[in-house]
DNA sequence: TCAAAAATGCCGAAAAATCAACATAAAGGT
DNA sequence: ACCTTTATGTTGATTTTTCGGCATTTTTGA
């Protein structure tokens, strides 16, 4: 609850890459950074960001993987919030405009039914 | 079209509160801050942003003002964009979904209709 | 078993960010 | 006109971030 510490570029950098792979070890984080430093450069990153508590460790058989210690569904509505709060000035429809805009957008009639459903039912629960 | 330097934690702060306000003062990204360093490091920091490009300055009467450079619809694609892919793993579906559930929505039944109809829109035109 | 290779952690140095002090200039009010 | 308040820019010191060296441990494979 307790907010965590805030992060620095290359730490920011690192924790969208644990979100998008879910966990990884350092070797793998490493090769997906942009200019990435040293091994053991990453590896000084990661253990501040689990002193700071924004990763856990946790051996999976020998290896050591990182994962984010705030729950991916938190995780997800805490960045829309803060997108729709920045970008959008809280419009939903804006943000939902923008997202399906976005060029490499492409949706089954599946999709967009189940996402009409969804409308409809967030304004059913007095949303 | 190069990509601009990137943020230190101050500085993106203090980017999200220019795109968040459209345009502002030093002064006024200041009451805006956490924890606001004093008047003369906020000017630092927008300095520093102008010289990597991030942001502009112009007079508006005998006060200057800043604006982010990028465009807001192009900032927004971009961020939300990121997001996607960093977050819901390319999912449209399940960044709407999200949008929809946070607490503070409060949709309008035209905001509803017309959400639709950009879904719809969206496919038609090969998304 | 033993050596080579890989993974890890710690620590201090180099680089970058953060900040406030100070100086200058402009605006506003009396 | 003068003083006070407000806005601004620069500089340099302090703090934080970033990074690689190195020692240690673990794994692999011959």
């Amino acid at each position: 609850m307790t907010d965590l510490p805030p992060l620095s570029r290359r730490e920011r950098e690192v924790m969208d890459i644990v979100h998008e792979m879910g966990d990884a070890t350092a070797a793998r984080i490493r090769e997906r950074m942009a200019e990435p430093p040293t091994d053991s450069a990453v590896r000084s990153i990661l253990r501040i960001l689990v002193e700071k508590g924004h990763l856990a460790r946790e051996y999976d058989g020998p290896r050591l993987v990182y994962s984010p210690t705030v729950p991916a569904q938190r995780a997800r509505r805490s960045v829309m919030r803060h997108v729709l709060r920045t970008f959008f000035g809280g419009s939903v429809e804006g943000a939902v405009a923008t997202l399906l805009e976005l060029e490499d957008t492409s949706l089954t009639p599946e999709e967009r039914a189940r996402m009409k459903a969804l409308i409809d039912q967030a304004s059913e629960e007095g949303r």
